[in-house]
DNA sequence: CAAGAAAATGAACGGTGTTCATGCCGAATT
DNA sequence: AATTCGGCATGAACACCGTTCATTTTCTTG
């Protein structure tokens, strides 16, 4: 008699994962990852805590679960920003377009970094997929902007800016490090990415 | 009939004191900050659970004890780097510093930013101190490089250097995000600097 | 030496994530 | 249609955490 919605192939099994994970998300948005409690969780899924562990292996398996969802979101906030523009603009765009994720978002895109699994435990493929594909954001306007490098060279490039503009961002932030008035941060943040633009340029000279 | 050690003027509060700071050192140095439990430390420190919290009021003050003395450390390795040699190599050297020292001691160092204050819990003065004085590390080879600038916009950009940095060397380490061989953060590490140096010099140019 | 203050004690408290014997319910079989 | 059976939901119980506080011990001081 139930059962009547869209997707017929989903379990009750599934149908309990999915619930879990919004409400997560919507926790972990509000109140950060140390907000996330296993009882409350259960409480307001309708829930007995016990189900909780039929649906996941751990907290952190459904910790993971809810990341993946914020770097799917974080992929398409610094996709819109490449409008097929110039390379150097578009990087420009995708690091402002990082700060406002990151601002709109905090909770969760701290808890992209704060969370740690457990010492030994591999990281899951469709996470380090959905790592990837971020990542892989930058690679058309670095491929643009430096047609000699090839591919892994570009791969790693791309990790090291996105690792820098994440560092700026990060610690301006963080109130602990260094307590920079927003203005302030946003000027910064156009500092790095004019010296790193000019550092690319330079780069790409040397190489034709 | 004690007391006939050299330091006349510490109490037993104070030795209490200094004693739990040594081993949390230690603790967090082999284990990392989650390694640090109250029971373990009374016992490794031969005194009751609740002596604790007669010589502080949290874990987290003892915490941010151990971590001003890490960054007193850090402060001396970044300071050994810099031999009064040109302003852009002092730089580098420092990054390296930075690195091989995160690489050494990376339990600690990573404690440095796992840790955070309960939630509206002022930083420290004493703290803010020390992390401030490792910042301003930076600014004598920036004075050098930008003589234009002032103090102020020197702190800043100070701050923004050493994120950028923190960020590639944090992420390069982290197996969560980035998964790089340790050759290939030297590289890449080494890629920032000349990125930036570049950027600098530029920088520089503009404002003569 | 006595009396008071200060400090150390550790059992107990409230909280956490996780487990597991139990009971229930739905589906397959005869 | 009755019955068996397998698997999932249940929530009390477990192990562990940081922190507190009535009590005991120790030290200082008049």
């Amino acid at each position: 008699m139930n059962e009547n919605n869209a997707d017929a192939g989903a379990g009750r099994r599934t149908q309990l994962r999915d619930r879990l994970i919004d409400i997560a998300q919507e926790t972990i948005a509000a109140q950060g990852l140390d907000g996330l409690k296993a009882r409350d969780l259960a409480a307001a899924a309708g829930c007995a805590l016990g189900a909780i562990y039929t649906a996941f292996h751990d907290l952190d398996e459904l910790i993971l679960r809810v990341n993946a969802r914020t770097l799917a979101r974080l992929e398409l906030a610094l996709g819109a920003a490449f409008v097929d523009a110039e390379a150097e603009q578009a990087l420009e765009a995708m690091a402002r377009a990082y700060l406002s994720f990151a601002r709109k978002e905090e909770p969760s895109w701290r808890a992209l970094f704060e969370h740690r699994l457990p010492p030994g435990a591999p990281v899951p493929a469709w996470y380090a997929d959905a790592r990837n594909r971020l990542f892989s954001r930058l690679d058309a306007p670095l491929a643009q902007l430096l047609p000699g490098k090839d591919a892994t060279a570009r791969a790693a490039l791309a990790r090291t800016l996105f690792s820098a503009v994440h560092g700026v961002i990060a610690l301006g932030l963080e109130e602990k490090i260094a307590e920079t008035p927003p203005k302030l941060l946003d000027e910064q943040l156009g500092l790095l990415i004019r010296l790193l633009a000019a550092g690319l340029m330079m780069e790409s000279a040397r190489l034709i």
